[in-house]
DNA sequence: TCATTAAGTATGC
DNA sequence: GCATACTTAATGA
């Protein structure tokens, strides 16, 4: 089946909403393999070759490190239209993080040697890829700036107020409110889930933001700035 | 209505 | 102050 008569329509806002280059992403996805992953599947895994670079064209998915001891560190959460895998695809190595589908999702694989002959043909495909990659380095800087200066409220309230810096790559259906679980955040800032909740819940007692399952509304945008901005070093 | 998964809590290090 | 283990609640098939 062919990626491109199934997502032809691919909203062109949603592209521009991403950083995506409305022609880099046409001309990368009729280069390569479409495929479909469910929820909980890894669609390539770190230390290993990945399947080149992976267009999301539909569904969410996470990249993410793991440690021996079980635990997880999150680095981005995406939602389609977006693209990963560019790491291993270009420097030619394994993958320096995993990444697993958290919905049903819907990719285009674009083999290495196939995505470097669509870069060198079509520089607005590299400029559109240089983007994306420098929206993730600045989201591990802020990450690891984070990991190494705050205590874990104050790495929370910041990764809330951030968390489109941060790695959360997701529409919004309002302002103000993340989409993700106390589980995720948990991933993301180094902690566990329950640690994750009762922070949240001091947060909420303080009509900061407002808890719901599976989301987080911001209610006090400055009260939870002071409070990322109270603990600093 | 039931299985799944997110969120809340009790307890101990 | 934090993690582990357990309980309760919400969601969607």
């Amino acid at each position: 089946m062919s990626p491109m008569s199934k997502d032809k329509a691919m909203d062109y806002n949603k592209l521009l909403r991403a950083n995506i280059d409305q022609r880099a992403w046409e001309t990368l996805i009729s280069a390569g393999n479409f495929k479909t992953y469910g929820p909980g599947e890894a669609i390539y895994v770190q230390n290993q070759p990945g399947i080149g670079l992976v267009c999301i064209l539909k569904g969410k998915a996470k990249t993410s490190i793991l440690f021996t001891d079980g635990t997880e560190k999150i680095f981005n959460i995406l939602e389609a239209p977006a693209i990963i895998g560019e790491t291993a695809t270009f420097d030619g190595g394994l993958g320096i993080c995993s990444a697993t589908a958290l919905t049903k999702v819907e990719i285009v694989a674009v083999p290495p040697d196939k995505a470097k002959e669509v870069l060198l043909k079509h520089p607005i495909v590299a400029l559109s890829l240089l983007e994306t990659v420098g929206k993730k380095l600045r989201c591990m800087a802020l990450q690891a700036e984070d990991l190494s200066l705050h205590n874990i409220s104050t790495r929370l309230a910041r990764m809330i107020l951030n968390f489109e810096q941060y790695g959360v790559f997701t529409r919004q259906d309002e302002e103000h409110c993340l989409q993700i679980t106390h589980e995720e955040l948990a991933s993301f800032v180094g902690t566990t889930r329950p640690n994750v909740t009762s922070f949240l819940n001091d947060f909420a007692r303080k009509g900061l933001i407002k808890i719901k399952r599976g989301k987080i509304i911001i209610l006090d945008y400055n009260g939870l700035c002071r409070h990322a901005d109270s603990e600093l070093i």
